[in-house]
DNA sequence: AGGGTACGTGTACGGCGTACACTTTGTCAA
DNA sequence: TTGACAAAGTGTACGCCGTACACGTACCCT
């Protein structure tokens, strides 16, 4: 009789795996904010207790690390057949996506002490296309670091909020922020009639891209000159 | 008698202020990170009870945005009278060396909500220079876009180690990512002897700027003939 | 039958940010 | 001189966090 009793029983709800553990985790942050990232309240979300999780990820730090790994996943490969600067563009467009689909991925990706192999092998794969498309070494590494360097460090803010400008805080702004009201209100205008809406990201985004890649082009130009 | 008791007592420390607060901040997240800074240990470092900070930052997000702006107050002012090219290059150079002095500060800028008035400033009088230098509206605002964007989202670690590369585990990562080792080797063997070293972090920044910067000057050349 | 292994649990600890009520100190008017 | 008031610092307490460690429980293989 208590043979005949196999999987009845407390339907034991499948296993926790890594896998599970990091999907939850990704969609835990993803709706909520990665502030509300908890090993408790992620615990929870899968109907255990705290210290499961322990059994499929070493800490908080190894979970982080396999979200990103998560996101990374998501970027396309590269298309193939193509010349390198329509590569490398729809690489990094891809990217962008990715990072956009996981609003804060980018913050933990830049808060990781050292790159996971996937980071690595993001990285790789890229400057191969460079080295595939006629780049030297020397140039390639000028190239990767270009991509990689922010100008500013403090802009973003800035932009991201720019859906929504009431127009009298723009009058109040304008006397001690003369030029950035200036902006503002112009890229108002121009995209339709709606004063808020304020500026076209993607649009903006592949305008910094286009403007790097043709100086990319042009250095590689000048390198195969000489 | 009383009376002539003044000043000596217990040498009653001089009180806390908000400024003095601040600066402890900073010095406490400068060695040892930014992690390592909390309101308690940084009460301890002062001297005083935990909560006595509060009469003079609302909370730690607040203390956090000080912080910043003590940053950004380190850098320099525009130069004056020069091109609208050597101002930007000399500005954006020197809050390179500010946030180069707080490693910190460049993360906490990032997940800052919303910018302070002293980011404001910074980022209105830099749109200031290029519309001073010949920038219509909506180019500053490309540019602007331009400056703040990156790329690559995950590479700056890469780089940051790489005043230590052990050759042995170079060899060990070659048939996995044989871009990057090929990058390292030869980034070490240009700057000389040593297979430390890595790359000239700072020549690397420069070499990115100046390719923006020529190509904001293509920009804006284009601008003005039609 | 029994022992090992993988998985989940329970309890506990030290650290965190900070609310709230308090004492202490310095200032100034009456 | 006094006494009221504000500003500065204190003490206690709460609820959250990550996670060490010891323990149960279910399954597999001999």
């Amino acid at each position: 009789m208590a043979q005949s009793v196999r999987q009845p029983q407390p339907p034991r709800r499948d296993p926790l795996t890594r896998d599970r553990v990091l999907r939850a985790a990704v969609a835990l942050a993803d709706d909520g904010g990665i502030e509300s990232l908890s090993m408790r309240k992620l615990a929870d979300t899968l109907g255990v207790v705290p210290m499961a999780l322990y059994k499929h990820v070493a800490n908080k730090e190894e979970l982080l690390d396999g979200m990103i790994d998560g996101v990374i996943a998501e970027i396309d490969p590269p298309i193939r057949g193509a010349s390198w600067k329509t590569t490398v563009r729809q690489r990094i467009l891809a990217a962008r996506q990715a990072l956009l689909r996981h609003p804060w991925a980018s913050r933990i990706l830049e808060s990781r002490p050292n790159p996971t192999p996937a980071q690595l092998d993001y990285l790789n794969s890229m400057i191969g296309l460079f080295r595939a498309g006629g780049f030297s070494i020397g140039l390639a590494h000028h190239v990767a670091h270009t991509m990689g360097s922010r100008l500013f460090g403090f802009t973003q803010a800035l932009f991201d909020d720019s859906g929504s400008v009431d127009p009298e805080a723009l009058e109040q702004m304008a006397p001690t922020y003369p030029y950035l009201v200036e902006m503002a209100t112009a890229a108002s205008h121009d995209d339709g009639s709606v004063v808020g809406g304020g500026c076209d990201d993607q649009y903006e985004f592949e305008f910094a891209l286009d403007l790097l890649l043709d100086g990319f082009e042009r250095l590689k130009q000048r390198q195969s000159r000489k």
